[in-house]
DNA sequence: AACTATTTGCAACAATATTGCAAATATACT
DNA sequence: AGTATATTTGCAATATTGTTGCAAATAGTT
């Protein structure tokens, strides 16, 4: 069985076209998609709302996550670790490329903690980097 | 000389009643602001693409900063530092109430730096963390 | 194959953002 | 103070993005 519908039917999900090949865009794509990304880049065509309401469903499920970005939109990427209905923990950086515009998931670099003044309760931080990524560096 | 009149000045900005009055609220203003709410809190009402224009300016010119939401709206607050024209340097950590849903700069709490891996060459940071405000842990 | 629950597309609408251009206003200069 | 010049503003038109209700289509279940 295959790695898409795996996912869904771990997540209870019934599987149809649209959910399988955004899914597998996800699945193949390197960095982080936005709404956009996933309305130019799939084969057949879906409504807009189709592809917002998968995107919500895929994120209420753990199957991605969303990066905060400051351009008024918002951009998803799989999750990689067991994240549940809720229940995300990828506390991870985003790393967002001023060279190639992509944005990266780094899995492997956790948001350190940071002691807070008295009175404030964490509860989920996100930390999101620009600058030149490895693959741009080079050039 | 009053504080508003002062920092547009100092950027060499033109004086306007717009970039007073917008300028005027994020000063009174706790938290940081989105466009919606500086159209919902001018006495005098602007035209929207104002509102857009001048944000756009107070960012260019380092007198507002940006944070990134998940939620397609971008939040915009006073630079207490000296920043200037493209040169931003407020890294401090953002913190986002659930409770009140005030978004407020934690100005003495610095983006820690971390390790990124081979080859990514980081050059702004932010962090955004969501929880509950000192305000609203008493209630 | 038939039934039921879920998902999809369409249409209509709402909200948000961008652009060109002429009128209004701010600053610079005499 | 008055005029010239540069900048900013509002308006209108357009584009992009997001939401909702509902009937038709499809997926899971028996
Ligand atoms: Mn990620
Ligand atoms: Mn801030
Ligand atoms: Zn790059
Ligand atoms: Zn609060």
């Amino acid at each position: 069985m295959n790695q898409t519908l795996d996912i869904l039917k771990r997540s209870g999900l019934s599987v149809t076209e649209g959910r399988r090949e955004i899914l597998n865009l996800f699945i193949q794509s390197e960095g982080a998609l936005a709404h956009a990304d996933i309305e130019s880049n799939t084969k057949i065509s879906f409504d807009r709302v189709t592809v917002y309401r998968t995107l919500q469903t895929f994120v209420e499920n753990g199957i991605i996550h969303q990066i905060p970005t400051t351009d008024n939109t918002i951009l998803y990427a799989l999750c990689k670790d067991k994240c549940g209905s809720g229940h995300h923990h990828d506390e991870h950086v985003h790393f967002i490329c001023n060279d190639c515009e992509k944005t990266i998931c780094l899995d492997d670099v956790i948001v350190p903690s940071v002691k807070f003044p008295e009175g404030f309760h964490p509860l989920q931080s996100a930390m999101v980097v620009k600058g030149i990524c490895s693959d741009c560096i080079k050039n």
